[in-house]
DNA sequence: TATTATTTTTAGACTTGTCTAAAAATTTAT
DNA sequence: ATAAATTTTTAGACAAGTCTAAAAATAATA
Protein backbone atom coordinates (compact mmCIF):
# COMPACT_ATOMS: atom_id res chain seq x y z
CA UNK A 1 0.00 0.00 0.00
CA UNK A 2 1.43 3.21 -0.71
CA UNK A 3 0.95 6.59 0.95
CA UNK A 4 -1.06 9.78 -0.12
CA UNK A 5 2.73 11.44 -0.45
CA UNK A 6 4.31 8.60 -2.32
CA UNK A 7 0.85 8.20 -4.94
CA UNK A 8 1.40 12.37 -5.40
CA UNK A 9 5.82 11.16 -6.03
CA UNK A 10 4.58 8.49 -8.39
CA UNK A 11 1.99 10.37 -10.46
CA UNK A 12 4.51 12.98 -10.96
CA UNK A 13 7.49 11.08 -12.14
CA UNK A 14 4.26 9.26 -14.82
CA UNK A 15 3.58 12.50 -16.08
CA UNK A 16 7.46 13.72 -16.78
CA UNK A 17 8.20 10.01 -18.10
CA UNK A 18 5.84 10.69 -20.53
CA UNK A 19 6.91 13.84 -21.49
CA UNK A 20 11.03 12.83 -21.40
CA UNK A 21 11.77 10.01 -22.88
CA UNK A 22 14.74 9.06 -20.47
CA UNK A 23 15.18 8.72 -16.41
CA UNK A 24 13.28 11.90 -14.73
CA UNK A 25 15.74 14.04 -12.96
CA UNK A 26 15.39 15.02 -8.95
CA UNK A 27 14.60 18.93 -9.52
CA UNK A 28 12.06 18.29 -12.75
CA UNK A 29 10.33 16.34 -9.65
CA UNK A 30 10.69 18.86 -7.03
CA UNK A 31 9.58 21.39 -9.35
CA UNK A 32 6.74 19.58 -10.44
CA UNK A 33 5.31 19.09 -6.76
CA UNK A 34 7.15 22.03 -5.04
CA UNK A 35 9.36 20.34 -2.72
CA UNK A 36 12.65 20.88 -2.36
CA UNK A 37 15.40 18.59 -4.37
CA UNK A 38 16.63 17.43 -1.00
CA UNK A 39 12.84 15.93 -0.77
CA UNK A 40 12.92 14.28 -3.47
CA UNK A 41 16.08 12.08 -2.97
CA UNK A 42 14.61 11.08 0.56
CA UNK A 43 11.33 9.96 -1.20
CA UNK A 44 12.88 7.90 -4.11
CA UNK A 45 15.24 6.24 -1.81
CA UNK A 46 11.73 4.99 -0.03
CA UNK A 47 10.73 4.26 -3.44
CA UNK A 48 13.47 2.72 -4.88
CA UNK A 49 12.60 0.06 -1.81
CA UNK A 50 10.00 -0.58 -2.16
CA UNK A 51 10.70 -1.19 -6.04
CA UNK A 52 8.48 1.31 -8.11
CA UNK A 53 11.35 3.02 -9.13
CA UNK A 54 14.79 2.30 -10.47
CA UNK A 55 16.85 4.79 -8.85
CA UNK A 56 21.02 5.35 -9.44
CA UNK A 57 22.63 8.52 -7.49
CA UNK A 58 22.78 11.40 -9.63
CA UNK A 59 21.22 9.45 -12.22
CA UNK A 60 17.62 10.31 -11.98
CA UNK A 61 14.74 7.85 -11.82
CA UNK A 62 12.45 5.45 -14.09
CA UNK A 63 9.22 4.06 -12.68
CA UNK A 64 9.60 0.47 -12.99
CA UNK A 65 6.56 -1.71 -14.38
CA UNK A 66 4.99 -1.75 -10.80
CA UNK A 67 5.74 1.70 -10.44
CA UNK A 68 3.94 2.29 -13.59
CA UNK A 69 0.85 0.88 -12.86
CA UNK A 70 0.64 2.18 -9.56
CA UNK A 71 0.65 5.66 -10.93
CA UNK A 72 -1.87 5.14 -13.66
CA UNK A 73 -3.91 3.84 -11.14
CA UNK A 74 -3.87 7.05 -9.65
CA UNK A 75 -3.73 8.59 -12.73
CA UNK A 76 -7.38 6.39 -13.82
CA UNK A 77 -9.00 7.76 -10.24
CA UNK A 78 -8.12 11.42 -10.86
CA UNK A 79 -9.49 11.45 -14.26
CA UNK A 80 -12.77 9.03 -13.38
CA UNK A 81 -13.91 11.64 -10.44
CA UNK A 82 -13.45 14.51 -12.83
CA UNK A 83 -15.66 13.23 -15.34
CA UNK A 84 -18.09 12.23 -12.91
CA UNK A 85 -17.85 15.98 -11.31
CA UNK A 86 -18.46 17.18 -14.58
CA UNK A 87 -20.96 15.14 -15.62
CA UNK A 88 -22.87 14.56 -12.52
CA UNK A 89 -22.23 17.26 -10.34
CA UNK A 90 -22.25 20.04 -12.50
CA UNK A 91 -19.03 21.29 -12.14
CA UNK A 92 -17.11 23.18 -15.05
CA UNK A 93 -14.01 21.75 -16.47
CA UNK A 94 -11.90 24.35 -14.63
CA UNK A 95 -13.21 23.33 -11.41
CA UNK A 96 -12.81 20.12 -11.35
CA UNK A 97 -8.79 19.62 -10.85
CA UNK A 98 -8.08 20.42 -7.13
CA UNK A 99 -11.05 17.94 -6.02
CA UNK A 100 -9.93 15.35 -8.21
CA UNK A 101 -6.40 15.61 -6.11
CA UNK A 102 -8.17 14.67 -3.33
CA UNK A 103 -10.68 12.12 -4.74
CA UNK A 104 -7.63 10.13 -6.69
CA UNK A 105 -6.56 8.76 -3.11
CA UNK A 106 -9.41 7.21 -2.22
CA UNK A 107 -8.39 3.40 -1.76
CA UNK A 108 -11.23 0.74 -2.71
CA UNK A 109 -11.28 -0.87 -6.01
CA UNK A 110 -14.96 -1.61 -5.87
CA UNK A 111 -15.37 2.26 -5.66
CA UNK A 112 -13.66 2.73 -9.16
CA UNK A 113 -14.72 0.10 -10.78
CA UNK A 114 -18.37 0.73 -10.21
CA UNK A 115 -17.66 4.52 -10.53
CA UNK A 116 -16.62 3.71 -13.92
CA UNK A 117 -19.40 1.47 -14.91
CA UNK A 118 -21.73 4.44 -13.49
CA UNK A 119 -20.60 6.85 -15.72
CA UNK A 120 -20.13 4.83 -19.05
CA UNK A 121 -16.69 3.50 -18.79
CA UNK A 122 -15.46 7.26 -20.54
CA UNK A 123 -12.59 6.49 -22.34
CA UNK A 124 -11.37 10.88 -21.90
CA UNK A 125 -11.68 13.24 -18.97
CA UNK A 126 -13.46 16.57 -19.57
CA UNK A 127 -10.45 18.19 -20.42
CA UNK A 128 -9.81 15.40 -23.58
CA UNK A 129 -7.14 13.61 -21.48
CA UNK A 130 -7.10 9.93 -21.95
CA UNK A 131 -8.16 7.74 -19.04
CA UNK A 132 -5.91 4.79 -18.16
CA UNK A 133 -7.94 1.25 -18.10
CA UNK A 134 -7.66 -1.15 -15.33
CA UNK A 135 -4.17 -2.25 -16.50
CA UNK A 136 -3.12 1.43 -16.77
CA UNK A 137 -3.06 1.11 -20.68
CA UNK A 138 -3.75 4.36 -22.72
CA UNK A 139 -5.78 4.72 -25.67
CA UNK A 140 -3.89 7.24 -27.91
CA UNK A 141 -5.72 9.00 -30.31
CA UNK A 142 -3.79 10.83 -32.89
CA UNK A 143 -4.20 14.58 -32.39
CA UNK A 144 -2.09 17.76 -33.72
CA UNK A 145 -2.43 21.05 -32.13
CA UNK A 146 -4.62 23.33 -33.65
CA UNK A 147 -1.64 26.01 -34.57
CA UNK A 148 -0.45 23.32 -37.11
CA UNK A 149 -3.57 22.78 -39.19
CA UNK A 150 -3.13 25.24 -42.34
CA UNK A 151 -5.79 27.68 -44.05
CA UNK A 152 -8.51 25.98 -44.91
CA UNK A 153 -8.22 22.86 -42.65
CA UNK A 154 -10.13 21.91 -39.51
CA UNK A 155 -10.95 19.35 -36.97
CA UNK A 156 -12.77 18.48 -33.82
CA UNK A 157 -11.57 19.84 -30.94
CA UNK A 158 -10.46 17.43 -28.56
CA UNK A 159 -8.56 18.66 -25.99
CA UNK A 160 -5.93 21.27 -23.81
CA UNK A 161 -2.53 21.35 -23.48
CA UNK A 162 -2.27 23.66 -20.29
CA UNK A 163 -5.40 23.05 -18.41
CA UNK A 164 -4.89 25.88 -15.98
CA UNK A 165 -8.01 27.02 -14.27
CA UNK A 166 -7.12 30.97 -16.32
CA UNK A 167 -6.23 29.06 -19.57
CA UNK A 168 -10.14 26.92 -19.75
CA UNK A 169 -12.07 29.61 -18.17
CA UNK A 170 -11.23 32.00 -21.23
CA UNK A 171 -11.83 29.24 -22.84
CA UNK A 172 -15.46 28.98 -21.80
CA UNK A 173 -16.00 33.07 -22.18
CA UNK A 174 -14.59 32.28 -26.52
CA UNK A 175 -17.07 29.55 -26.49
CA UNK A 176 -14.41 27.07 -27.15
CA UNK A 177 -15.48 23.58 -25.91
CA UNK A 178 -14.54 19.91 -26.13
CA UNK A 179 -16.81 18.33 -29.54
CA UNK A 180 -16.56 21.33 -31.44
CA UNK A 181 -15.84 21.31 -35.09
CA UNK A 182 -12.90 24.55 -35.84
CA UNK A 183 -12.09 25.52 -38.82
CA UNK A 184 -9.14 27.80 -39.70
CA UNK A 185 -10.36 30.47 -41.70
CA UNK A 186 -6.94 32.19 -42.52
CA UNK A 187 -3.51 32.93 -40.46
CA UNK A 188 -1.77 35.73 -39.86
CA UNK A 189 1.62 35.89 -40.84
CA UNK A 190 2.67 39.15 -38.56
CA UNK A 191 2.06 37.32 -35.26
CA UNK A 192 0.66 33.72 -36.25
CA UNK A 193 -2.92 34.52 -35.11
CA UNK A 194 -5.77 32.55 -36.61
CA UNK A 195 -9.04 33.32 -37.41
CA UNK A 196 -11.13 30.23 -36.89
CA UNK A 197 -14.61 29.50 -37.74
CA UNK A 198 -16.10 27.33 -34.34
CA UNK A 199 -19.35 25.70 -34.76
CA UNK A 200 -21.19 29.15 -36.16
CA UNK A 201 -19.10 31.83 -34.57
CA UNK A 202 -16.01 33.98 -36.32
CA UNK A 203 -13.04 34.54 -33.79
CA UNK A 204 -10.06 35.62 -33.98
CA UNK A 205 -7.49 34.12 -31.40
CA UNK A 206 -3.28 34.16 -30.72
CA UNK A 207 -1.13 31.50 -31.55
CA UNK A 208 -0.39 31.00 -27.66
CA UNK A 209 -4.27 29.99 -27.46
CA UNK A 210 -3.83 27.79 -30.85
CA UNK A 211 -0.85 25.95 -29.40
CA UNK A 212 -2.75 24.44 -26.78
CA UNK A 213 -5.69 23.23 -28.08
CA UNK A 214 -5.63 19.42 -29.54
CA UNK A 215 -7.33 18.89 -32.32
CA UNK A 216 -8.78 15.97 -33.91
CA UNK A 217 -7.75 15.96 -37.75
CA UNK A 218 -11.51 16.02 -39.68
CA UNK A 219 -10.77 15.47 -43.37
CA UNK A 220 -13.28 16.39 -45.81
CA UNK A 221 -16.27 18.67 -45.16
CA UNK B 1 -8.58 23.71 8.17
CA UNK B 2 -8.35 20.71 10.23
CA UNK B 3 -6.72 17.61 9.62
CA UNK B 4 -7.76 14.53 8.70
CA UNK B 5 -6.51 13.55 12.40
CA UNK B 6 -8.39 16.34 13.89
CA UNK B 7 -11.68 15.62 12.09
CA UNK B 8 -11.36 12.03 13.15
CA UNK B 9 -11.46 13.06 16.82
CA UNK B 10 -14.13 15.62 16.65
CA UNK B 11 -16.18 13.02 15.06
CA UNK B 12 -15.87 10.55 17.74
CA UNK B 13 -16.01 13.39 20.51
CA UNK B 14 -19.50 13.73 18.83
CA UNK B 15 -20.72 10.32 18.74
CA UNK B 16 -19.77 9.73 22.30
CA UNK B 17 -21.16 12.56 23.53
CA UNK B 18 -24.91 12.05 21.83
CA UNK B 19 -24.86 8.74 24.27
CA UNK B 20 -23.39 10.81 27.44
CA UNK B 21 -25.00 13.74 28.39
CA UNK B 22 -21.75 15.26 30.41
CA UNK B 23 -18.59 15.74 29.22
CA UNK B 24 -16.39 12.79 27.17
CA UNK B 25 -13.81 10.97 28.89
CA UNK B 26 -10.41 10.46 27.32
CA UNK B 27 -10.29 6.61 27.38
CA UNK B 28 -13.99 6.63 26.04
CA UNK B 29 -12.18 8.70 23.09
CA UNK B 30 -9.17 6.78 23.20
CA UNK B 31 -11.04 3.36 22.70
CA UNK B 32 -13.51 4.70 19.82
CA UNK B 33 -10.52 5.85 18.45
CA UNK B 34 -8.81 2.55 18.52
CA UNK B 35 -5.72 4.98 19.87
CA UNK B 36 -3.80 5.31 23.44
CA UNK B 37 -5.20 7.80 25.99
CA UNK B 38 -2.10 9.63 26.24
CA UNK B 39 -2.68 10.54 22.28
CA UNK B 40 -6.00 11.67 22.71
CA UNK B 41 -4.70 13.96 25.55
CA UNK B 42 -2.02 15.30 23.23
CA UNK B 43 -4.86 15.94 20.90
CA UNK B 44 -7.00 17.53 23.24
CA UNK B 45 -5.01 20.18 23.76
CA UNK B 46 -4.33 20.91 20.32
CA UNK B 47 -8.00 20.72 19.59
CA UNK B 48 -8.71 23.19 22.42
CA UNK B 49 -6.13 25.69 21.90
CA UNK B 50 -7.88 25.74 18.12
CA UNK B 51 -10.85 26.19 20.38
CA UNK B 52 -13.40 23.31 19.26
CA UNK B 53 -13.27 21.26 22.03
CA UNK B 54 -13.87 22.54 25.92
CA UNK B 55 -11.01 20.82 28.18
CA UNK B 56 -9.99 20.67 32.00
CA UNK B 57 -7.19 18.39 32.90
CA UNK B 58 -8.80 15.06 33.96
CA UNK B 59 -12.47 16.74 33.54
CA UNK B 60 -12.99 15.11 30.10
CA UNK B 61 -14.35 17.03 26.68
CA UNK B 62 -16.98 18.89 25.41
CA UNK B 63 -17.46 20.25 21.72
CA UNK B 64 -17.89 23.95 21.30
CA UNK B 65 -20.48 25.35 19.16
CA UNK B 66 -17.70 25.52 16.64
CA UNK B 67 -16.32 22.00 17.24
CA UNK B 68 -20.09 20.83 16.61
CA UNK B 69 -20.34 22.32 13.23
CA UNK B 70 -17.06 20.87 12.36
CA UNK B 71 -17.96 17.28 13.89
CA UNK B 72 -21.53 17.39 12.24
CA UNK B 73 -20.51 18.48 8.65
CA UNK B 74 -18.13 15.72 8.79
CA UNK B 75 -20.55 13.18 10.10
CA UNK B 76 -23.04 14.74 6.91
CA UNK B 77 -20.12 13.93 4.40
CA UNK B 78 -19.97 10.56 5.49
CA UNK B 79 -23.55 9.59 5.35
CA UNK B 80 -24.48 11.41 2.49
CA UNK B 81 -21.37 9.56 0.80
CA UNK B 82 -22.82 6.36 1.74
CA UNK B 83 -26.00 6.97 0.42
CA UNK B 84 -24.21 7.32 -2.63
CA UNK B 85 -22.15 4.52 -2.85
CA UNK B 86 -25.24 2.63 -2.08
CA UNK B 87 -27.90 4.50 -4.06
CA UNK B 88 -25.45 5.01 -7.57
CA UNK B 89 -22.77 2.51 -7.13
CA UNK B 90 -24.71 -0.55 -5.88
CA UNK B 91 -22.96 -1.00 -2.58
CA UNK B 92 -24.40 -3.25 0.22
CA UNK B 93 -25.18 -1.41 3.04
CA UNK B 94 -22.39 -3.37 5.00
CA UNK B 95 -19.98 -2.50 2.79
CA UNK B 96 -20.27 1.55 2.49
CA UNK B 97 -18.61 2.37 6.17
CA UNK B 98 -15.05 2.06 5.01
CA UNK B 99 -15.29 3.59 1.91
CA UNK B 100 -17.40 6.43 3.20
CA UNK B 101 -14.97 7.15 6.44
CA UNK B 102 -12.41 7.97 3.76
CA UNK B 103 -14.43 9.95 1.67
CA UNK B 104 -15.69 12.37 4.57
CA UNK B 105 -12.54 13.91 4.80
CA UNK B 106 -12.57 15.27 0.92
CA UNK B 107 -12.81 19.43 1.27
CA UNK B 108 -15.04 21.03 -1.22
CA UNK B 109 -18.04 22.55 -0.19
CA UNK B 110 -19.18 22.95 -3.87
CA UNK B 111 -18.93 18.73 -3.59
CA UNK B 112 -20.38 18.32 -0.59
CA UNK B 113 -23.83 20.64 -1.85
CA UNK B 114 -23.93 18.98 -5.70
CA UNK B 115 -23.77 15.87 -4.30
CA UNK B 116 -26.80 16.52 -1.88
CA UNK B 117 -28.44 17.88 -4.38
CA UNK B 118 -27.49 14.80 -7.03
CA UNK B 119 -28.99 12.45 -4.04
CA UNK B 120 -31.98 14.67 -3.73
CA UNK B 121 -31.65 15.78 -0.78
CA UNK B 122 -31.56 12.52 1.57
CA UNK B 123 -32.98 13.12 4.89
CA UNK B 124 -31.24 9.21 6.12
CA UNK B 125 -28.16 7.28 5.27
CA UNK B 126 -28.49 3.56 4.08
CA UNK B 127 -28.67 2.53 8.26
CA UNK B 128 -31.32 4.83 9.09
CA UNK B 129 -28.99 7.47 10.72
CA UNK B 130 -30.57 10.94 10.23
CA UNK B 131 -27.76 13.45 8.18
CA UNK B 132 -27.23 16.62 9.71
CA UNK B 133 -28.20 19.86 7.42
CA UNK B 134 -26.03 22.50 6.40
CA UNK B 135 -25.93 24.10 9.75
CA UNK B 136 -25.60 21.04 11.48
CA UNK B 137 -29.06 20.39 12.54
CA UNK B 138 -30.30 16.81 12.77
CA UNK B 139 -34.07 15.74 12.27
CA UNK B 140 -35.15 13.65 15.21
CA UNK B 141 -37.60 10.78 14.63
CA UNK B 142 -39.23 9.11 17.27
CA UNK B 143 -38.07 5.83 17.14
CA UNK B 144 -38.28 2.90 19.69
CA UNK B 145 -35.93 -0.60 19.14
CA UNK B 146 -38.13 -3.70 18.36
CA UNK B 147 -37.64 -5.40 21.62
CA UNK B 148 -40.00 -2.86 23.16
CA UNK B 149 -42.68 -3.48 21.03
CA UNK B 150 -45.87 -5.68 22.78
CA UNK B 151 -47.25 -8.68 20.99
CA UNK B 152 -49.39 -7.58 17.83
CA UNK B 153 -47.94 -4.23 17.67
CA UNK B 154 -46.35 -3.29 14.37
CA UNK B 155 -43.95 -0.63 12.82
CA UNK B 156 -41.92 0.14 10.36
CA UNK B 157 -38.25 -0.78 10.33
CA UNK B 158 -36.38 2.65 10.22
CA UNK B 159 -32.54 1.91 11.48
CA UNK B 160 -30.24 0.03 13.28
CA UNK B 161 -28.07 0.32 16.05
CA UNK B 162 -25.37 -2.17 15.87
CA UNK B 163 -24.08 -1.40 12.23
CA UNK B 164 -21.28 -3.78 12.07
CA UNK B 165 -21.26 -5.79 8.59
CA UNK B 166 -21.63 -9.14 10.69
CA UNK B 167 -24.95 -7.61 11.66
CA UNK B 168 -25.70 -5.97 8.39
CA UNK B 169 -25.34 -8.93 6.66
CA UNK B 170 -26.81 -11.19 8.96
CA UNK B 171 -30.13 -8.95 8.39
CA UNK B 172 -29.92 -9.19 5.04
CA UNK B 173 -29.38 -12.84 5.07
CA UNK B 174 -32.88 -12.97 6.63
CA UNK B 175 -34.63 -10.38 4.30
CA UNK B 176 -34.85 -7.64 6.99
CA UNK B 177 -34.23 -4.00 5.12
CA UNK B 178 -35.08 -0.86 6.19
CA UNK B 179 -38.94 0.04 5.32
CA UNK B 180 -40.60 -2.96 5.65
CA UNK B 181 -43.08 -3.49 8.35
CA UNK B 182 -42.55 -5.43 10.86
CA UNK B 183 -45.47 -7.37 13.09
CA UNK B 184 -44.65 -8.98 16.64
CA UNK B 185 -46.81 -12.43 16.38
CA UNK B 186 -45.16 -13.76 19.48
CA UNK B 187 -43.00 -13.10 22.27
CA UNK B 188 -41.31 -16.04 23.91
CA UNK B 189 -40.64 -15.34 28.04
CA UNK B 190 -38.20 -17.59 28.36
CA UNK B 191 -35.40 -16.19 25.89
CA UNK B 192 -36.93 -13.03 25.45
CA UNK B 193 -37.16 -13.89 21.39
CA UNK B 194 -39.83 -12.60 19.14
CA UNK B 195 -41.95 -14.38 16.37
CA UNK B 196 -42.51 -11.49 13.74
CA UNK B 197 -43.57 -11.07 10.53
CA UNK B 198 -41.60 -9.15 8.37
CA UNK B 199 -43.46 -8.40 4.56
CA UNK B 200 -45.42 -11.96 3.95
CA UNK B 201 -42.34 -13.82 6.07
CA UNK B 202 -42.41 -15.25 9.58
CA UNK B 203 -39.41 -15.48 11.02
CA UNK B 204 -37.83 -15.99 14.41
CA UNK B 205 -35.76 -13.39 15.72
CA UNK B 206 -33.93 -13.30 19.25
CA UNK B 207 -33.43 -10.46 21.42
CA UNK B 208 -30.08 -9.10 20.86
CA UNK B 209 -31.19 -8.86 17.26
CA UNK B 210 -34.63 -6.70 18.39
CA UNK B 211 -32.49 -4.81 20.25
CA UNK B 212 -30.46 -3.77 17.76
CA UNK B 213 -33.48 -2.68 15.27
CA UNK B 214 -35.40 1.00 15.21
CA UNK B 215 -39.00 0.77 15.02
CA UNK B 216 -41.04 3.49 13.85
CA UNK B 217 -44.82 3.11 15.23
CA UNK B 218 -47.46 2.11 13.37
CA UNK B 219 -50.35 2.83 15.26
CA UNK B 220 -53.61 1.62 13.23
CA UNK B 221 -54.00 -1.60 11.02
C1' DT C 1 -10.63 8.22 56.09
C1' DA C 2 -6.84 5.66 54.51
C1' DT C 3 -5.69 2.67 50.95
C1' DT C 4 -6.11 0.62 46.62
C1' DA C 5 -7.51 0.81 41.87
C1' DT C 6 -8.39 3.40 37.89
C1' DT C 7 -7.96 7.22 34.93
C1' DT C 8 -5.37 10.81 33.07
C1' DT C 9 -1.33 13.31 32.20
C1' DT C 10 3.63 13.98 31.52
C1' DA C 11 8.16 12.89 29.73
C1' DG C 12 10.75 11.13 26.35
C1' DA C 13 11.15 8.52 22.10
C1' DC C 14 9.98 7.11 17.29
C1' DT C 15 8.22 7.59 12.26
C1' DT C 16 6.95 10.20 8.20
C1' DG C 17 7.71 13.80 5.42
C1' DT C 18 9.61 17.98 5.16
C1' DC C 19 13.30 21.72 5.40
C1' DT C 20 18.14 24.34 5.34
C1' DA C 21 22.88 24.39 4.76
C1' DA C 22 26.85 22.27 3.27
C1' DA C 23 29.34 18.68 0.70
C1' DA C 24 29.90 15.84 -3.36
C1' DA C 25 29.16 14.70 -8.08
C1' DT C 26 28.12 16.00 -12.64
C1' DT C 27 27.77 19.12 -16.41
C1' DT C 28 29.01 23.28 -18.89
C1' DA C 29 32.09 26.62 -20.39
C1' DT C 30 36.40 28.68 -21.01
C1' DA D 1 41.40 19.87 -19.59
C1' DT D 2 40.65 22.68 -15.94
C1' DA D 3 37.55 25.95 -13.71
C1' DA D 4 32.94 27.44 -12.89
C1' DA D 5 28.17 26.51 -12.57
C1' DT D 6 24.62 23.46 -11.72
C1' DT D 7 22.54 19.42 -9.89
C1' DT D 8 22.17 16.05 -6.47
C1' DT D 9 23.03 14.07 -2.14
C1' DT D 10 24.10 14.08 2.80
C1' DA D 11 23.71 15.65 7.50
C1' DG D 12 21.13 17.45 10.90
C1' DA D 13 16.81 19.60 12.39
C1' DC D 14 11.79 20.20 12.88
C1' DA D 15 6.46 19.40 13.20
C1' DA D 16 2.64 16.13 13.45
C1' DG D 17 0.93 12.28 15.36
C1' DT D 18 1.74 8.38 17.72
C1' DC D 19 3.71 5.19 21.39
C1' DT D 20 5.60 3.29 26.17
C1' DA D 21 6.58 3.87 30.81
C1' DA D 22 6.19 6.41 34.79
C1' DA D 23 4.05 10.05 37.63
C1' DA D 24 0.00 12.51 39.20
C1' DA D 25 -4.78 13.01 40.03
C1' DT D 26 -9.23 11.14 40.77
C1' DA D 27 -12.47 7.53 42.07
C1' DA D 28 -13.65 3.36 44.55
C1' DT D 29 -13.34 0.44 48.53
C1' DA D 30 -12.46 -1.30 52.98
Amino acid sequence: MFTLSEENYLKAIYHLELGNDGGVSTNAIAEKLATKASSVTDMIKKLSEKEVVLYKKYKGVTLTILGKTVAANVVRKHRLWEVFLVEKLNFSWHEVHEVAEQLEHIKSSKLINQLDRFLGFPTHDPHGDPIPDKDGNLKIVEKSLLSTLSKNESGICIGVDDSSSEFLQFLDKKGITLGKKITILDKEDFDDSLSILIGDKKLSISNKIASNLYIRAHTGQ
